[in-house]
DNA sequence: TAACTTTGATCGTACTCCGAACAAAGCTTC
DNA sequence: GAAGCTTTGTTCGGAGTACGATCAAAGTTA
């Protein structure tokens, strides 16, 4: 049986007015008699609703449209500009920071190679600098930010946000000390698992926008998925859901990995990986510019988009072994798509052709269980655009998380 | 983003109302103060709701409680056998039908071997029968009667919720007809998959009590797997989540499978190829009971029992087949438990054991992703209690379900 | 025995949301 | 082009919900 579920003490006052907020950001552009068609809600409460929102700045009258046969209808828009959102991407090696409206355009953004991984303090340092840097570049009025999101490669437990995995990040002790950020800022902050964010973004901005299950396979230095079930990111039990990188693909053959086992995905398709499996191809292919194995050497996917046998090789190898996890989540999980981001995402149909070949040899046949599989088409902001949205998503989901929400301490 | 969600037109009116009574159904006995204290609400509000609820019958008062060093408080409990629900498992070649109250006692079971497969008119008639006959020896109320719920072995989609696979159940053409069920008792009809259903039993009354997510598994003729996600049944893009059993295990020598697929979990570990292999092998164990082949032959789980070597080398072999499946399970989405239910559950730790060691070679070494596994012990009625407990949590979160709710259509 | 606590009921009130009524502003049709 | 109909958006009274204050009843504690 579910837990109770009484928030205790704060109680939402009104759910209809925030139903209503959302419903104009997604149609960007309504009047007050389709909001009430739409929602069921009563025509005057509409209008008193509408009445609350137009001071916060979020919504404005903006023209009128075509008539349905009486009345012109006055056409409320949804401000994107209204406020803004910092996105930071906290990488093993690398901080990325973006500056997103309330529409997920980027405004601005940044990046910078840091050992993220040995040094804490200066994480936290960097991630201060690079978001004044870039709120301060925006032009934008400091106080219209709405608030941080973060991602982090670690998994993030939601009853407890502020810890982190000692075995992914043992440097940080299992404490991530953002607080200090929402002490600079003064703004609430969110914090969760960088595939988790991935997913998220995929959702709101990408492929997977409109579907309620989906997963997202992100391949790079490591493996990592993010799902989305019924429209809701999954965490799992402990909050670790979508280990898909340690699914093991050759438990006796294969390499070691760091989590103690064998032939984990993340062993098999990883960077590294995909390295060695290069430099013992290499001498199979003599021609190919990969096999020098120096550091001038193209970069696996510039080459396999030029078309190296090498190159493509190993891709295909790489993209059976994907193929062979992905066949299983999508048993398992039934998603109506799977999304392929990360490095290999850039090369298309040379890692699709082959992955949906071994999914479909392993997936039950039939239209209930077919599942789409694409490559995302976010790029590199990807992350960091979905640490920001779950900050979005926070706020359409209770508007008073907005500095102009009505019902506000307001600062005298 | 996640579509509009209004439901329009209907909207329920107090949702305190039906907060309260989930309160009195989980702690069974309660004051009006402890729920005023528990959910926050005001004391005056839970008075007038308690007054609304008395005359349902669902709540009693039963006497009064200690003092906590004032006036002693009147005992409310909530009433188990206030009314009762009907569940019904379909199975490929049976019926079961359960007589249940509100706590998920069996008031009265009966089951039935019938060509379900072949014979859909007669499935329903049948159904009709079981379910008046128990109905009627059970001397209550037929009034009382909340609702019906139905198991089906095949997917079921939550928007079309009448339909049937065309691909498992080819003569039902891919419809239930259950209408006439409907029709017959006056009262609403529910249907769902019985794995789904199975991992619902488990949920409230099993193993999986208090977990949010968990993962139930049934080997029987066939495997399946239910999925509780936060607190909720999963059912995927399509209704069709949790096919562990099209999981590919040896997709390249293993059996084909009616699914069109080789080396399916299914066609490893299913009932028909636990007889196989127990032939084949049965030529190195002459002494053993089974090897006989013959119709007298014991069943497989009490020759294993028994301690019967040729059983125990085709448990052992089943139970790490299934192991490798449930670590993918396991790494992909996180459960806090694996419930292991249909036929080998009885064999408790001589398939846990073997199952466990698999799925510990294969899974992510951390506190984090430590799943437990463990047998079901609900026995064959769980998917017949499962298919009544899906009514019974309809019920218990819209009241207005109950035959005796405050704001119905009275029968005049 | 007096003082304090706790429980449960009653009553007035704030708030939310709805429907009815109305004015404004457009179509449609003869 | 004027009358009649539709649609939009606002105003206002009223139903319903939940809360806080108050009170009586029934305890415990000093």
């Amino acid at each position: 049986m579910s837990s109770n579920d009484f928030p205790k003490g704060v109680s939402r006052a009104s759910n209809l007015a925030d139903a209503v907020l959302r419903l104009i950001w997604v149609e960007r552009q309504i009047s007050r008699a389709d909001i009430a068609r739409r929602t069921g809600i009563a025509r005057s409460t509409v209008s008193e609703i509408v009445a609350t929102l137009l001071p916060t700045g979020l919504v404005a009258e903006v023209g009128v449209g075509v008539s349905r046969g009486g009345r012109r209808p006055i056409v409320l828009q949804f401000q994107d500009d209204a406020h803004f959102i910092v996105g930071i991407e906290v990488g093993a090696a690398h901080v990325g920071v973006v500056l997103m409206d309330l529409r997920g355009n980027t405004v601005a953004w940044n990046q910078r190679r840091f050992p993220v991984r040995e040094d804490p303090e200066g994480t936290r340092g960097l991630m201060i600098e690079m978001a004044e840097t870039i709120v301060a570049a925006s032009k934008q009025d400091p106080r219209s930010l709405v608030g941080i999101g973060v991602a982090v490669p670690s998994p993030v437990d939601p009853k407890n946000p502020g810890a982190l995995s000692e075995i992914v990040l043992p440097a940080w002790n299992g404490r991530s000390g953002f607080e200090v950020l929402q002490q600079k800022f003064g703004v609430p902050l969110w914090v969760d698992n960088d595939a988790n964010l991935g997913a998220l973004a995929e959702h709101w901005w990408g492929e997977g926008r409109g579907l309620s299950d989906f997963a997202y396979v992100k391949v790079a230095t490591g493996v990592g998925s993010g799902h989305v079930i019924s429209g809701e990111i999954y965490r799992g039990a402990t909050g670790v859901a979508g280990e898909i990188g340690h699914m093991a693909i050759a438990p006796r053959r294969g390499p070691a990995c760091m989590c103690g086992l064998r032939g984990c995905l993340t062993t098999m398709v990883g960077r590294d990986a995909l390295r060695a499996r290069t430099q013992e191809l290499a001498a199979s292919y003599p021609g190919s510019p990969l096999a020098s194995g120096n550091g001038d050497a193209p970069r696996l996917e510039d080459a396999a988009l030029k078309g190296d046998p090498l190159a493509l090789a190993v891709v295909r190898e790489a993209a059976e072994y994907l193929g062979i996890a992905m066949a299983g989540l999508i048993n398992l999980m039934n998603p109506s798509m799977v999304i392929l981001g990360g490095d290999l995402a850039r090369l298309g149909d040379l890692v699709l052709d082959p992955l949906r070949e071994t999914v479909r040899e392993r997936t039950l046949v039939s239209s209930v269980s077919a599942a789409e599989i694409r490559t995302s088409e976010l790029g590199p902001r990807s992350v960091a655009i979905g640490a920001a949205t779950q900050v979005l998503k926070a706020a359409l989901e209770d508007s008073r998380l907005f500095p102009t929400a009505p019902g506000r301490a307001e600062a005298s």
